[in-house]
Parts: structure tokens; C-alpha cells; sequence
DNA sequence: TTTTTAATTGAACACTGTTTAATTCCATGA
DNA sequence: TCATGGAATTAAACAGTGTTCAATTAAAAA
């Protein structure tokens, strides 16, 4: 069993969320066990608690190295993607479901996982979710002729029509049971969306 | 406990799914326990293995009940909904909503209980999935001039745009965290989308 | 070296879902 | 009317869970 010399307490946080999320990417999140993720970084349930102080905030950390990877994901898809806006926005929104479908069960963890809104969030959990929507910020909106509200709601907005697309896709839901590519499906809604937001020199 | 002539095997199964439909609109999928619903209904939980052969159907008929009322809502508020196509678009994606926030937790068991692809469904809780598309389906695509795969493609692609936007407001996700009127988003984002669908005679 | 302080554990508690032997009840036949 | 066969129902057992907390252990301070 450990012992606290065996770690700082960095890196025991770190360690237990390493070990958290491999155990949720083999699990999902019904079948996730704090128990059996302390078991497997060689400490006891209790120490969790120690660390993240309840199951809750574990949880969000879990989830928050999820996002820092997808951000990742998406960046590096972008590396790739033509220069054109089309084909950026197509690149972006087919690097969103890669990567949803390349790490299902940590993925669908993010929306499993309900947080009562009594708890807060640490401002590091919080970057990570923040880091996500401002590369589509970055890489919608600017190209936009609205003001920076219309255009963080639009943006936001996207991301809900995506998000829709993925989640009923990976969950099987019925209405997306036959779709053959239910990301082509998300690219072309959100194509036709912006081309009602540009002016009329843009389009 | 109940005896087996107090109700017909019929009644026993609409009981224990009244108790366990109940039991999810007060506790949500996460605290949903079968145990608790049997015992409300006066049994003990052997019975909704008896009657349903495992918590994976019982919780099907659980959502199955849902999926009718929701289909139930949707139809009334066509009724009192206006005449012409924006106005009923609208009003059949704000009361999609409607029923989603005045039923939260029935609601999102319903994307919650995440079904193996090994188990089959019901053809009767089958139907009470395909009645809710199929009221899209008429509302929307028979005023489409597309042929039918393609209307079907793309009604299931406006669901799965809609729910993206509900999901995520209800969740509490980040996206839509700031988001007044994340309805009213959703309906703007339809409508444009259905314009680039309508033959210029429609438009 | 002893004392203090903090990390870590292990056990207890009240719950789950799931299975199965035992019980209880009902309908049928004598 | 009463016994019996069979089906509905239960209770108990099992292996888990999250959560809490006294007891233990190890490192740091004195």
C-alpha cells in the first residue's frame, strides 16, 4: 500500500486521476468504481477522499483530463485541415466525433456524470471545459460579421447541434440508429446554419 | 406484500411501471432504485425479475411510458399551434422542451439508460420510440420537396439538432450554461436549416 | 530520540443488483 | 370439501458499491 513518501501530493493526485481514467475508458461511467481506481493506483478508497474530498469532485477531475485531450484532438486535426472555411469547419467537426468515438466511454463520462450545482467547480476544471468551445470561438466566430455576443451564442449553439448529432449516435438512440454518417449529417446542418450568419460579401 | 390475485399479470406489470416511472421522476437515473420501486408497489424486487426478466427491460417499459406522454405533449400543443410552417416548427420544438424541462428526470433517463446492442426490444416499446419521430415526420417533412429517404435523413438530423441543444441546457453543460433561451436557439437553427431544404416555390 | 503531525488504512454502515431455494397462494381434480 | 400440483412471490445470500471515521503508520519537528 503506498506510503506518502512514494509520492507528492501532485503527483498522487495526478496518479489517481491517470488511474481513474483508464478505469473509465475500460468501464464507462455506470460501471466505474472509486474503490477499484484507488485499488489499482495501490492506495485504499479513503485516499480519494482525502485528495479530491468527495467522489463528485474526482469525477470532474476524470473528466477534465477528457477535455484537455479532446482540445488536443481538435488542434491537431486543425494542423491538418484545408485552409478554406468550409473545409476547416468540416475537419473540425469530424475531429469532434473522431474523437468521441476513438474514447466512447470517457467521452459520453463528461454527460454521464451530473453535477449538483451546490458544487463548484476549480478553476483548473474549469479552463479545461473553457479551452474546448473557445477553439470553435477561434475558429467560427472571427470569421463572422456579428457582434461578440451573437456570435459566442451562435457558436455555443453549434456546438449543442454537434453535440446532438455525436451523442445520439454513441448512445444508439433510436433517431439516429440507420445514419449511416451521422458526422457528414452534422457537418452539412452546421454549414447550412452559417451561411445564414454571413454577409453577404463572405458567402 | 402482494398477493398474486390481487392483480391480473397485466395489472402487475402497468403497477410496477407506474411505481418505477414515479420513482425515476423523483430520484433520476442515478438514484433509481429497483428495489425501492417494487417496494412501493408493494413487493419486493424479485417480482420485476419475474415480470420483466431483467432491470434492463423493466427500465425500457419505464422509458417506454415516458416516450408515449412526450409524444402525448407534443401532439396537444399542435393543436393550439399556429397554421402556418414557422409557427407550428416552432411550436413543436418548444414544446419538445417544455416536456423535457417540466419532466427533467424521466426525460434524461430516458438518453441515460444506455442499452446493450445484445438485448432486443419490445416491439411495443419500439412503437412508443418510433411514434415521437414519426409526428416530426409528418410535421415536417411531407412540406419538403424531397424524396423520402432524404426527408427522413434530415428529420432525424433536426431531432438530433434539437436534442443537442436540450441535452446540454438541462445537463448544465458549459456550453450553454449562459444561455437564455436555449429553445429559442434551437428553433432559430431549424428554421434556418429548413429554408435551404424548401424548392424556391416553398421558400 | 521522542513527540507531534499528517497521510493512509480498514472496518463499519447502509445501500445496490442479481440469483435461487424456500414459501405461500390459487386452481384444479378427486 | 379437501388434498395436491404448479406457479407467483418472497427472503436470504452474495458480491459489490459510496461514504465516514477511528485507528494506525510514517515522516517531520523538537
Amino acid at each position: 500500500m503506498g506510503r506518502r513518501s512514494d509520492h507528492s501530493p501532485d503527483e498522487l493526485r495526478e496518479l489517481l486521476v491517470l488511474s481513474g481514467h483508464a478505469l473509465m475508458g475500460e468501464r464507462g461511467f455506470a460501471k466505474f468504481s472509486a474503490r477499484e481506481a484507488a485499488r489499482r493506483a495501490g492506495y485504499s478508497v479513503g485516499t480519494i477522499y482525502n485528495v479530491f474530498g468527495g467522489l463528485d469532485s474526482y469525477l470532474i477531475a476524470i473528466n477534465s483530463r477528457t477535455f484537455r485531450q479532446w482540445g488536443a484532438w481538435l488542434e491537431a486535426a486543425l494542423i491538418d485541415a484545408p485552409s478554406d472555411r468550409a473545409g476547416r469547419i468540416e475537419a473540425l467537426v469530424r475531429a469532434y466525433f473522431g474523437f468521441a468515438q476513438n474514447n466512447q466511454n470517457v467521452w459520453m463520462a463528461i454527460y454521464d456524470h451530473r453535477i449538483d450545482r451546490s458544487i463548484e467547480i476549480a478553476s483548473e476544471d474549469d479552463a479545461a471545459r473553457e479551452g474546448l468551445t473557445s477553439i470553435v470561438d477561434r475558429e467560427v466566430a472571427s470569421t463572422l460579421g456579428l457582434n461578440d455576443n451573437d456570435a459566442r451564442r451562435l457558436v455555443r449553439s453549434l456546438i449543442a447541434t454537434v453535440h446532438g448529432h455525436c451523442a445520439l449516435w454513441l448512445t444508439g438512440s433510436y433517431a439516429l440508429l440507420e445514419e449511416k454518417d451521422p458526422a457528414g449529417q452534422a457537418v452539412d446542418r452546421v454549414l447550412e446554419i452559417l451561411t445564414h450568419h454571413l454577409t453577404p460579401s463572405e458567402s
